[in-house]
RNA sequence: AGCCCCUUGGUGUAAUGGUAACACUACGGAUUUUGAUUCCGUCUUUCCAGGUUCGAGUCCUGGGGGGGCUGCCA
């Protein structure tokens, strides 16, 4: 929250519009297409936008929240409702500024005829076929439509019959009169209108026709006084399009469209095509899978949004391609939870311990701290009984060297509560160990260890009596990404098969007190979030393991 | 191939033409009743070649590398 974003070469523009007295007020927008859900990706366009609007508040700005649903075909309102609860989860408030592209038709409409009136458009007949082909290409200038040079009054009836539904879908276009010779592709006479008989989620069935994005959007934002226009770098190359757009039409303001680069992660693939594929082909248990890279998914996840936010402000805005290492993310969530996460215990790999000196069916009342350094998160009572869980690799019988845990004769501190000494165990027929026997040193609770014993490390433990059966669910990467060396050309993407796995887990009941919303870190297991979603009805209740702890002892 | 954009450690970013720095990662060390946290430290950087300049990461020219554009998608 300290220093301010440093690498934003957008904001130093507004910050000189504002200065030169340009815009008296900053409108920018954010303006998905709801036809998916938004991702990780999507967080930097949303807090860059919103984000603006904040700082500027003072002066009036605002960020408008629009759907971009120019395209009936692909377009569905469920996008919608998640698209505006991710944008509040991520703390960002459109007010009264909602608005639909759609709701602007007629304005689009009347456009198009100005331009018509002024020789700057034109009705085409060609097929799509034909305009492609004579489009030419990288190298080879364009031809000319035989329909170019058609006089006003044919093209201003010629369009009134693709509005009133006289030419099927194909049939014919309406085209921008602009240069067929230009090296830049998307000025040789680009397409503004196309027939479409098809039933737009809002509209319904009073429209044949739809404008195409690169028309429709300067006039959008137009059309909200958009002051700065921010999209993602794709769109660079469309720039003087918007401009002759917004020069050539009758437009109440004249917004300028500014390009930054997308927000890519390692080993995150958030193409919308490829995560509708694990959607619908049942990769995955929606969009919000804890595992997906949606905004959704990352919140069942229990990734806090403030993480996400202040990833974006340190990653900053610039014109560079980059990757960030997923690891920026990660040690945003690890920072901020280890601040707000009350501390649990749990053992997903339970081996028994038993306390030979605690007789069988009594137990013990411990007190252990919510937070190891905020008292202000008080204290949880804990039930120690003579047999506890404890993690199976906190024992080894032939200890490693700076292994500090149990072994043969050694002593280790039960967290919150009383040192043990190992004094034995159990190994099965196939030589695994089934048991672990100990004794409890009196006094020790709260207390240094006596003289002579030493006790270098403390795990975590759940009373095999008092501890509840919960699944909790570890996360891996969702994708493998192979080597384009290995594979023959290009890089592949596989789904990872292990992406998750399921572990029927023993943890104190005290977790079960956390709020649900919440995350808590597990003792050494790392953090993890109640899922409400998929929680079974009765018994059970399900984690799912947001990120884990830095552990360099497991890395060895 | 033509046009446009971009290029600073492993990663993301800083640096009025004036000592190249911050964060993450990795690796060490100290502290620790979480092998967490905290603290300290180490490794590694201006794509190349010319030019302008007292002085270039920054300006100029050329080259290399990366990305985008040939939808009636957005």
């Amino acid at each position: 929250m300290s220093e301010s974003p440093k690498s934003d070469f957008i904001r130093e523009i507004i910050a000189a519009d504002l200065a030169s007295g340009k815009h008296p007020k900053i409108i920018t927008r954010f303006p998905p297409e709801p036809n998916g859900y938004l991702h990780l990706g999507h967080a930097r366009a949303i807090c860059l936008n919103f984000g603006i609007a904040e700082e500027n508040a003072a002066s009036g700005a605002r960020c408008h929240l629009r759907f971009d649903d120019t395209n009936p075909e692909k377009e569905e309102t469920e996008y919608v409702e998640s698209i505006k609860a991710d944008v509040k989860w991520l703390g960002f408030e459109w007010g009264e500024n909602l608005f639909f592209a759609s709701d602007y038709f007629e304005f689009y409409y009347e456009c198009a005829v100005h331009l018509i009136k002024n020789g700057l458009a034109y009705v085409d007949e060609q097929s799509a076929e034909q305009i492609k082909e004579t489009r030419g290409n990288l190298t080879v200038p364009g031809t000319p439509s035989p329909h170019r040079e058609r006089t006003v009054e044919e093209n201003l009836a010629l369009f009134s019959k693709m509005r009133a539904g006289g030419f099927e879908e194909g049939e014919a276009v309406l085209r921008a009169k602009i240069d067929m010779a230009s090296p830049n592709i998307v000025l040789r006479d680009p397409v503004l209108y196309r027939v479409l008989k098809a039933s737009h989620h809002n509209t319904g069935e009073a429209w044949c026709l739809y404008p195409m994005y690169d028309f429709a959007h300067p006039l959008e934002d137009a059309h909200e006084h958009v002051t700065h226009s921010l999209c993602t770098l794709e769109f660079e190359i469309h720039r003087p399009f918007y401009d002759w757009v917004i020069e050539n039409c009758p437009v109440p303001a004249k917004p300028r469209q500014i390009e930054f680069s997308r927000l890519n992660f390692t080993y995150t693939i958030m193409s919308k095509r490829k995560l509708l594929t694990l959607v619908k082909e049942g990769h995955v248990s929606g969009w919000d899978d804890p595992r997906m890279p949606t905004l959704s998914g990352a919140r069942r996840r229990g990734i806090p949004a403030i993480a996400i936010r202040k990833l974006c402000e340190k990653t900053g805005i610039t014109k560079f391609q980059g990757v960030t290492d997923i690891a920026q993310l990660e040690f945003e969530i690890r920072d901020h939870l280890n601040t707000v996460a009350p501390r649990r215990m749990a053992v997903l790999d339970p081996l028994k311990l038993v306390i030979g000196n605690l007789p069988a069916g009594q137990s013990e009342d411990i007190e252990l701290d919510n937070h190891p350094k905020d008292p202000a998160m008080g204290t949880r009572v804990v039930k120690l009984s003579r047999e506890v869980w404890i993690e199976a690799d906190d024992f080894m019988e032939v200890p490693e060297k700076k292994f500090y845990r149990l072994g043969p004769g050694r002593h280790v501190r039960l967290r919150g509560g009383y040192i043990v000494k190992c004094t034995g165990f159990e190994k099965d027929a196939s030589g695994k160990i089934t048991q672990v026997n100990c004794e409890y040193l009196p006094g020790t609770i709260g207390a240094d260890a006596p003289e002579g014993v030493e006790c270098r490390a403390a795990i975590h433990w759940v009373s095999a009596e008092h501890g509840v059966e919960a699944e909790v669910r570890l996360y891996d990467r969702l994708f493998t990404v192979e080597d384009p060396d290995a594979a023959e050309g290009g890089f592949v993407t596989v789904i990872n098969p292990d992406s998750l796995k399921s572990i029927e887990a023993w943890v104190e009941p005290a977790l079960l007190d956390v709020e649900p919303e919440w995350n808590c870190q597990f003792e050494r297991l790392g953090y993890f979030v109640a899922d409400r979603v998929d929680q079974q009805p009765g018994v059970k209740a399900v984690f799912n393991r947001t990120v884990g702890l830095r552990d360099s002892w497991a890395k060895k």
